[in-house]
DNA sequence: TTGAAAGCGATACCAG
DNA sequence: CTGGTATCGCTTTCAA
């Protein structure tokens, strides 16, 4: 790392102690439970204006924060959504979305968080954040077991909403179906013609719930015609693509269905750099529809994946939350939709 | 967005009540006080074996998980190191910084916990913050104002560690100086024999802080030189691009620094299809050190960014909440080194 | 070695 | 319209 030479600047102010709502009525010249009215709006009950303008002059004075855990206690459940933060990068796509939910869900005035889920797995991950009492989860389904569910409902969570692959028992639950992906990369590179069919099964572990399903739907889109299909395990480095592209000529492939436009702009380097050309020789195509699909040469054919957005998601947290007796529901989300560019 | 179906799936469990540790002490036949001594492994009291198994089991038995808040409110703080989301697409090098940071607090028993900051800026972010009561928190320097530092200050937050181009008073910041990266890029550029050098600057919102000290570290690198230096603004777009390779050879460039890889790989197609070839007509430098750098061809000569693991940060951040009375420091920590491949 | 009880801060009854 | 006050779940003294 780098070198870390050590400043020491101005000194800290004096920390004084944190104002409570007392702090506030004292100063107003009212009981705390005046102040928790005026500075929560409560419409059941008439406080004057004057009192009003009191109360809150004073919590301006003072820099007034109200404290959270108190009033989660005395609730019982807190405003949290919370989701686990990703593990992984993770692309414009997931950016935006995990931005649109933020915005939506706080206009609904909920908090949302992504929880630190580093080396805690299952139900210690769960317990974790049943401790938070949150008052909805978003989480991958394969993250959850049935006891994690358990523990989470118990502990007041009224909305859990799982995405994945497979619906878990007692949730909401988002279906990320990738075999469409793969459904719809396989139909297109038969529709162009062709027959002996690569498909790239990155080594990464953790990717393994995406990259399965996206090669079954291609054996699946395959499975009554007279096409094969290969699965090409590539780890994400550039020798492993060499060392891919340097038996190409012996796999006799036409066309390849390379995972995502990450991992084909990996193989279309490695293949024309053997004098592989594509698409003649081997179609390719990628999935995500990236930016730098865009920007190869030839223009990368993908996968285009429609997820619904951010908004649409909040809207089904806040329904389930005042709704907490319902039904879970199972949606499925996954849109797919092949954009045909120059290398197919 | 897709399509949503409904199809109701199994009703969920009885939602029986949220097990407390009085509970626990019910079923287990001891006292509340116990019952929160061995599940905190308190050793300034000395519980029986047996009791302590027994305690134990009843926690098992009802699943009991303890309520973060009342432990929080009781003690005063919380165990939470907060830290905004991320609001743009981030890449390897953030995700691995931020998954080391999470395992190393999380092994000092500290929860990070990424908070939703769409929508809410400068002192209204720094209030929502502090009504958590975290014990540090974690934030570019410009997204708090004094104002801020003093709400979280007195909310009782032990650390406050701002990271950006400048230090912001009364916290301890870690200086993120991009000028180094401007400055290893023009050298570079310089060295190689170029004396027309361009740097692009994204036209995108939210960059200014990394692009502008960028420039003028290319400025600066070459003040004393024969060299030019021309701001190229560019929007992440194909069409951008397009535009701005039209018109490269009125602009008589023989370099140019491409803000990053991104970028980079951007411009570099765009001049490409307009017959500019690289390094020839013109040497390019990225900055990042991505992946797709290696797979350009040429293959793209970049900045390599050095930044402190997260464990690193993780021990300032337990160090500073530990001495509280501490003066301030600031940390340069942005290392920039150049790695010279075929574009230059 | 264990238990009783105070109290953290905010809220929502119920009296006045 | 406003003020006492009990309450949420947990930790931690102090007594037994």
């Amino acid at each position: 790392m780098v070198q870390i030479p050590k400043t020491p600047a101005s000194s800290s102010p004096a920390p004084r102690s944190v104002p409570t709502s007392a702090d506030v009525a004292r100063l107003a010249g009212v009981s705390r439970a005046t102040v928790s009215y005026v500075l929560n709006n409560t419409s059941t009950v008439r406080i004057s204006e004057p009192t009003r303008r009191r109360v809150r002059e004073a919590a301006e004075e003072l820099g007034y924060v109200p404290h959270a855990a108190a009033r989660t206690l005395r609730a019982g459940h807190s405003r949290l959504v919370l989701m686990p933060a990703p593990a992984f990068p993770v692309g414009p796509l997931y950016t935006r979305f995990i931005g649109e939910l933020q915005g939506a869900l706080g206009r609904l005035d909920y908090t949302v968080v992504q929880f630190g889920t580093v080396g805690l797995h299952g139900d210690d991950a769960a317990r974790a954040w049943a401790e938070l009492r949150p008052v909805a989860v978003l989480v991958a389904g394969h993250e959850l077991g049935t006891r994690g569910v358990a523990v989470l409902r118990r502990s007041g969570a009224r909305a859990i909403v799982t995405f994945g692959t497979e619906a878990v028992d007692g949730t909401h639950a988002l279906l990320l179906d990738h075999t469409a992906v793969g459904r719809s990369a396989g139909r297109h590179l038969y529709d162009v013609g062709r027959r002996r069919i690569g498909v790239v099964v990155p080594e990464e572990s953790g990717l393994e719930s995406f990259s399965q399903p996206r090669l079954h739907g291609v054996r699946d889109a395959l499975a009554d015609t007279d096409a094969t299909v290969t699965a090409l395990p590539l780890a994400y480095e550039e020798e492993s693509a060499a060392r891919l592209a340097a038996r190409w000529r012996g796999l006799g492939l036409d066309a390849v269905f390379a995972y995502n436009d990450e991992y084909a702009m990996l193989l279309m380097r490695a293949l024309q750099d053997e004098g592989v050309s594509i698409p003649e020789d081997t179609a390719m195509i990628g999935a995500d529809d990236l930016m730098l699909g865009r920007l190869l040469r030839p223009r990368l054919s993908t996968v285009h994946l429609e997820v619904p957005s951010g908004r649409d998601l909040a809207e089904l947290v806040d329904r389930v939350v005042r709704a907490p007796g319902r039904a879970p529901e199972q949606h499925e989300i996954l849109g797919a939709a092949v954009i045909h560019r120059d290398s197919t």
